[in-house]
This record gives C-alpha cells, sequence and structure tokens, in this order.
RNA sequence: GUCUCAGUAGCUCAGUAGGAUAGAGCAACAGCCUUCUAAGCUGUGGGUCGGGGGUUCGAAUCCCUCCUGAGACGCCA
C-alpha cells in the first residue's frame, strides 16, 4: 500500500511506538501504523493492539501486553499503561499534550496540520472546466469544489499549484450554436442573460432539426467555417466564449473560486500535430479499422484512438497535447484531473499512453473521480434541457440563510454578507462532507438544511468561539497556557485537535477534502459539548478561564483554517 | 456480454492500511435558554453491515460466488 505509513502520526503515537520499539526489537515506523485509537475514552488515550506480536513471538497476547503495559508505565513519558484483553491501553500525559498541542494550534495552526511534504513539488489541477454556452448546472458543483479544495489542500502542503479551468470551448456543437444564433439570436437578449439564452437557442435548434434535418448540415457548415478562420464565425465563437466566461465568473466569485489559467480545449488546437509526430516516432501508433490507434491490449484497455478514420483528432489527443504543455510549460510534475467518474477509462487509457511515451511524471497523474448528480433520480441531461441551474440553488440558499437571520439574530450587523457566507457555505459543504464514489440525488431539502452536518453548523462553532474571545478581550495573550488538568470533557477537544495532521495527510494523499470536512465536524461536537458542559468566562479560578479561553481560541483557529481550506467564509457572527 | 464503481438505521452518510459492544446527522419522540450565540446540547427508539461461502485468534473491511443499482466499453467530451 503506497500511503501506509506515510502520514505523519501524531507525536504522541511515534513516542509510543518509539516505547514499543526499544521493548521489542521491531521497526518503530511500522509499528506507529498498528496504534489506534480506543473506541471508549475511557479505555485510554491510545491504544496498542498485541495480536500481530504475539504471532511473531509466539506467546499471548495477554501476556505481551502486560508486559509492554509495565515498559510503558516505567518510560516515564506517559501517565501510564495497562493491559486488557490483547491491547494495552495508555494514557497519555493529558496536561502537558493539552498545553503543547493548544500552543501549536494557536500560533502556527497551519504546522498542526502540515509538514510541507510537497515542498518542491508542482500540480497542475484539472477541475470546473464547464463547456460555453451550457448553463452552470449544480452538476458543475462537484468539480469546481472539490477541485477548488484541492488546490487549496495542495498549496497548504507546500505544494505549488497552477489551477487550470479547461473550457469546452470547441466541438461541432459551435456550428450548431452559430446557426442557430444567425437564424433566431438577438444581440440584446443575448446579452440580457447570455448563457441561457445561447441554450435555448441551441435547444430549439434541436427540436427544429428533428423535422429539419437541412440544420444539422447548416451546423455543420458553420463548423466547418469556424475551423477554417472565417470571420464571422470567429468573431461569434469568441463573443459567446467572452459572454459565458463573465458569466461564470459572477458565480466564482459567490464560490470564492479562482483559477491561475483559462485555457479551453480550442488552445491546444495547433499543439496536437506535435502529439501525433512523437507517438509516431516512438513507434506507438498503429492503424485499425481506418483510424491511427494505440494499441492497448496488453493492459486490458481498448485502444486509445488518436486521429479517426477521417484524419481528424479527437479528444484523447487533446487530453495528451494538454498533458504535455502543463508538464512543459507550467513544469508540472503532477496532472489532477478532478473529473467525473464516467471518464474513468478514458483517463486510464490517457495515463498509460503517456507512460508509453517515456514520461516520468505519468505516474503522478490522478484522476479525482466523484459519482454523478442526479435530481429527482433522473440523469441530469443539459441536451433535454433537464438543468438544475446553480445560481437558482445558491440564491435559494441565501434567501433561507436571510430568514434564519431574521428569525434568530435580527439585530445582526451586515446581515446581508452574512447570508450570503451561510448560504453559500452550506451549498459548498453539503458537496464536500460525503465526497466519495456515489452518485448524488440533489435535493433541496438537504440543501437548504443548516443544521447537523452543515457548513453553518461548523461556521456557527465558530462564530461562537469567537463571541466568547471578543468579550475576553485583554484576558489572554499570545504565550502558552499551561494546564493543571485537563477535564474528560476538555480533553475530547484536545484529543480531536491532536490528529489534525493524520486527518491532513490522509486528505492530500487521498485527494479528498471530505477528510477535513468531517475532522472539522468531530472537532465541533467536541467543542460544543464543551461549551455546553463548562463556564469558560465565568470559570471561578483565573487560571481554569485562562486554559478554557485558551482552548477555545485553538479551536477557533483551527476551525478557521478548515473553513478557509474547504472554501467557506470563517463568520465572526452569525 | 465484458470491465469499473457502489450496496451499512426510515433517509443521507462515516467507518473499508483486518481489531475491543458497528458510529454520526436528518426525520420522530422526550428534555435543556434569569449564565459566555439554542444554526446548540442531552436522552429514547431504530441494524441478519445486499445474500451465501471461504481465509483468520479476529471480517462491514481481504478472497470467491450470486443478487441489485449506476457508469464505461473505438472514431462525442
Amino acid at each position: 500500500m503506497i500511503f501506509k505509513g506515510s502520514g505523519r502520526m501524531s507525536t504522541e503515537k511515534s513516542e509510543l511506538a518509539s516505547v514499543v520499539a526499544k521493548a521489542t526489537g521491531l521497526d518503530s515506523t511500522e509499528l506507529v501504523t498498528w496504534i489506534e485509537y480506543p473506541p471508549n475514552p475511557n479505555l485510554g488515550d491510545l491504544a496498542f493492539p498485541c495480536f500481530r506480536l504475539a504471532k511473531i513471538q509466539k506467546k499471548s497476547p495477554q501476556q505481551i501486553a502486560e508486559q509492554l503495559a509495565k515498559e510503558i508505565s516505567g518510560s516515564n513519558r506517559f501517565a501510564g499503561a495497562e493491559a486488557a484483553g490483547g491491547y494495552v491501553n495508555v494514557r497519555l500525559l493529558r496536561d502537558k499534550v493539552a498545553t503543547t498541542t493548544i500552543h501549536l494550534a494557536r500560533t502556527a495552526t497551519e504546522s498542526l496540520f502540515s509538514s510541507q511534504k510537497m515542498k518542491g513539488r508542482v500540480a497542475a489541477v484539472d477541475y470546473s472546466s464547464p463547456n460555453i454556452a451550457k448553463p452552470f448546472g449544480v452538476g458543475h458543483l462537484r468539480s469546481t469544489i472539490i477541485g477548488q479544495s484541492i488546490v487549496r489542500l495542495l498549496k497548504a502542503n507546500g505544494c505549488e499549484v497552477v489551477g487550470i479551468n479547461h473550457l469546452g470551448d470547441w466541438g461541432t456543437q459551435f456550428g450548431k450554436n452559430i446557426a442557430a444564433y444567425l437564424r433566431w439570436g438577438d444581440e440584446e437578449v443575448v446579452k440580457q442573460n447570455p448563457v441561457r439564452e445561447l441554450f435555448h437557442l441551441y435547444v430549439r435548434f434541436h427540436d427544429e432539426a428533428k423535422d429539419n434535418p437541412e440544420l444539422e448540415d447548416e451546423g455543420r457548415l458553420w463548423f466547418k467555417r469556424l475551423e477554417e478562420g472565417d470571420p464571422t464565425a470567429r468573431r461569434l465563437w469568441q463573443w459567446f466564449i467572452d459572454e459565458s466566461i463573465a458569466v461564470f465568473k459572477k458565480t466564482y466569485d459567490l464560490l470564492d473560486v479562482s483559477f491561475d489559467h483559462y485555457l479551453g480545449e480550442s488552445f491546444y488546437n495547433d499543439k496536437m500535430e506535435a502529439v501525433v509526430d512523437e507517438l509516431r516516432r516512438d513507434n506507438l501508433l498503429v492503424e485499425s479499422e481506418g483510424a491511427e490507434v494505440v494499441d492497448l491490449s496488453e493492459w486490458n484497455m481498448p485502444p486509445c484512438i488518436i486521429k479517426k478514420s477521417d484524419g481528424a483528432s479527437i479528444y484523447a489527443t487533446r487530453d495528451l497535447a494538454a498533458a504535455m504543455y502543463r508538464n512543459q510549460t507550467f513544469g508540472a510534475d503532477t496532472l489532477v484531473y478532478v473529473v467525473g467518474a464516467e471518464q474513468t477509462l478514458h483517463f486510464q487509457q490517457i495515463f498509460k499512453v503517456l507512460e508509453l511515451m517515456g514520461k516520468p511524471w505519468a505516474k503522478n497523474c490522478k484522476h479525482v473521480s466523484f459519482g454523478m448528480m442526479k435530481y429527482n433520480g433522473e440523469r441530469l441531461s443539459t441536451r433535454r434541457g433537464k438543468v438544475v441551474y446553480l445560481d437558482d440553488v445558491l440564491s435559494r440558499a441565501v434567501d433561507e440563510a436571510a430568514k434564519i437571520i431574521e428569525s434568530k439574530n435580527p439585530s445582526l450587523s451586515d446581515k446581508e454578507s452574512v447570508a450570503k457566507a451561510v448560504g453559500v457555505g452550506a451549498v459548498i459543504f453539503n458537496d464536500l462532507k460525503t465526497y466519495r464514489q456515489h452518485d448524488v440525488d440533489f435535493r433541496y431539502e438537504d440543501v437548504l438544511n443548516f443544521d447537523g452536518e452543515t457548513g453553518p453548523y461548523v461556521q456557527y462553532t465558530h462564530a461562537r468561539a469567537c463571541s466568547v474571545l471578543r468579550k475576553a478581550e485583554g484576558m489572554l495573550g499570545q504565550d502558552p497556557v499551561s494546564f493543571a488538568e485537563v477535564t474528560e470533557i476538555e480533553w475530547r477537544v484536545v484529543s480531536q485537535l491532536m490528529q489534525a495532521a493524520e486527518y491532513f495527510d490522509r486528505a492530500v494523499a487521498e485527494y479528498d477534502p471530505s477528510l477535513i470536512a468531517r475532522f472539522a465536524l468531530d472537532l465541533c461536537q467536541a467543542f460544543n459539548r464543551f461549551y455546553h458542559d463548562h463556564p469558560i468566562l465565568t470559570a471561578e479560578d483565573p487560571s481554569v478561564r485562562q486554559t478554557r479561553l485558551a482552548l477555545t481560541d485553538a479551536t477557533r483557529a483551527v476551525l478557521n483554517w478548515c473553513l478557509t481550506v474547504l472554501g467557506l467564509t470563517a463568520l465572526e457572527a452569525m
């Protein structure tokens, strides 16, 4: 397993592993991966299962556990250890761990998560990549949001990142767009609402083409003219692009999404022939059914078509050209594609061809795939007009947030921008928290719910911590606050903070922001419990007050970091 | 037909480098605001981890098989 042991484990785990290593003679970097967190905190803070050791040493797990418990207790580096059913349960020096963890969280928040392992590396991340003159639906949300979050995650890990919007700005559909516009379009109407209007014209073109097949020829003709550089075709095409990007940018601004480059498919039009030449030089091209392909049967894949039987290139050629451009021009040694799971085979083929071309960076290519977005159980299809517009979703979420503010906190200042942050945050977080390969059925009731495991919940917890700290103004400096005693409920918070690096390393290794969302939710839960059960500002003992404020500040800083990485606004009040 | 991915509480999902009694949230019900933001906290009910075999001291997790759903499977991207 590639990722095994690659994570920077908590310092507490490494400490335990080194004691066990000394006692057993085994490698501590291996041992550290065996260490677990006990299912019940009453059992201990860390647990070491002895079953595997039992096999090696040919002794009973219980026997080993008891012996190890003695060694660990005797080391003075832990509060205690006891054997229980083949496990050694270890209690940490909680006051010490709390003191150092909280200080780190407050003063160097990012280093609690990241050890900058990707310093010196360069990644090109391809995300969002909507089609020009097509509506930006909820279906595009996943690539956009997950991609942007991965960009931030990699940057936090010291990686240089180039964010690329690989716009769908080329293809026969543009011939249809042009033909439809020239037949029925009106410049003023298009300017009012460019993407929706162009899309309407496109849909109409399809409808009418059913009865008038000559329309298809008209579309093909206009695409041909576009390819040949016809001025009218070029002008309209460029206009569609400019208007579409302007519309997309409004949505991106709202989502706080940005790119280093907008490089659409058309950008590679003049860069594909060089790829074909290189493939030919490498003797990778073979003729098959009139087309030129790279044979991949050895790897159980269908051939990768490079040139169609009519001599034209195809998207595989384009993606190869794009990959090479990203490597050569940006110096990217890692290429990330945040694209739906339906293109899995395509990317497997592309990556394999790059490998066959002898590109050493081919092994660092990663397709971050995700399931399909559905609506009422049905596949969304832009062509058939089945679209849920992202703008509609966002504005409904913002309206809902505004309503809730009005009923819960009407005296809040800057209500409008808070409503925006909360509404948008709910939409983003909803998409990020359960990222897996599952298809998701988009439902308004889920997105508009702000209770429980949601973005607003995390934002609320952050605001809550901020509120306490505001009222404690001047009572807390940046100096380390030393814990004399940590309550069980306080410890749950510290214990969560302590695991930040493990979550982060896995999130980076698996390109999965949902782990950060999960981490933040667990932290919120622990903190809210603490907030509910313990007085902070009104704690009688001044030193207790200090430590609780420090814990609150640590939580605030860490939630702020998580929210930012995920792309949500960390509000100070809501 | 072949390949890939998925199947865990009524719903949405964690857990899938094998480990202790399978966890959250939503929804339902019952509590908690004269105290730091109740978008919160606590409790109750709810499960043959799709079915069946196997490997192992131990399986939701690994292997085999079957069932169900989605996607892909050469000139769209």
